[in-house]
DNA sequence: AGCGCTTTTTGCCAAATGGCAAGTGCTGGC
DNA sequence: GCCAGCACTTGCCATTTGGCAAAAAGCGCT
């Protein structure tokens, strides 16, 4: 809980108070791999906080292959911010990529706290700012750059998170195919 | 003007005394094509609305080659938001790809308004939002499919900007050469 | 219209990547 | 310990894309 809090107070100042009916809102969840946090076709209704373990964000696209857009790991918030806010469904499965632990809140919990709380909307949108900003900073060196570039700006950026991804996730995110990744990495060696 | 009163008025309501201040703080601008509105290495002091033409944002890789991350186009905002708040420098450029007619704000006008505007801060936060998803939209789908699959869905997606771009710098936003690209143009028709 | 410049197209070949299938290695259940 | 299942690697070849350079087309200027 502490992880989530000082996550909190990166963005704006809370009291003793507010920390604790903040807490007192977030149930644990514990994910098994392979589970599902959010599924495609539906509105979210909560919001996630990853304590521990990888996500990945995922879509089938129009050839019915599975694409994995994204992931998220440890102090990122696990959500779809868009269908929360807008109550949107989504086009995207939020799935564990290893078991996982997280806080979870309902979206009427997280809303409720805007009318309880001063500063919380202020709060709330500097966390999505922040999270489509790193989504953004993920993504963006993907294009333009061959392969294995963006393989290995992949490892130096997100050292943490490259030997926790099975190749097959990893390989479809930075848009190759699984063997492609394999021979890139023993090239690399 | 109207153009962009009618902007932020899609976030929020606002009088008719508000927006007359709000008027009342831009300047036009206007600029030739190839000019540079946003310099790398320097800090934003200055938002920009597009009312007509089209920038792209660029910069230079560690290989000393110039590459188109974005395109701004009509009704969308040309600056640097994240250096505009945290006063960082900018490693990106913002280049007029034609000529160009905006309106500008200065840093301190814009900010400003958030003391004079009730609700300009909530404003503000959904121009952000709004940008960076429009941004993430663009560049995500350029990751996992082939150049010509890219090339199709930003025809399709934009097709008002795809002819009003040199196709150097289409071909460097879609990650490819500009030979690739006119050779995958050549091989739709 | 004619010239010089830039942009786009094209050809040629090399390199990178994909598709498919077989092989290898690891892991968990029995 | 053995087997089944999955993940990863590798080989082979087809396809895509890149690099380079020349040709063609477009564009502004005189």
């Amino acid at each position: 809980m502490d992880d989530f809090l000082a996550y909190l107070l990166q963005f704006g100042s809370l009291n003793h108070q507010q920390l604790d009916l903040i807490a007192s809102k977030a149930t644990p969840l514990f994910l098994l791999k392979e589970a599902y946090f959010l599924e495609a076709g539906q509105v979210t209704r909560r919001v996630g906080f990853v304590l521990e373990g990888v996500l990945r964000i995922c879509y089938y696209n129009n050839q019915g292959q599975e694409i994995t857009r994204n992931f998220i790991d440890e102090l990122h918030l696990a959500t779809d911010l868009r269908g929360l806010e807008y109550g949107l469904t989504s086009a995207e499965y939020v799935q564990a990529v290893t078991d996982c632990r997280l806080l979870v809140f309902t979206k009427r919990d997280w809303d409720e706290l805007g009318n309880t709380i001063v500063g919380w909307r202020d709060i709330l949108h500097q966390v999505t700012t922040k999270h489509l900003r790193e989504k953004l900073a993920r993504i963006s060196p993907l294009v333009s750059q061959d392969a294995t570039t963006r393989y290995l700006e992949f490892l130096e950026n997100y050292p943490q998170l490259a030997n926790r991804i099975p190749l097959a996730h990893l390989a479809s995110f930075l848009g190759i195919t699984p063997s492609s990744l394999s021979r890139i990495r023993k090239n690399i060696r």
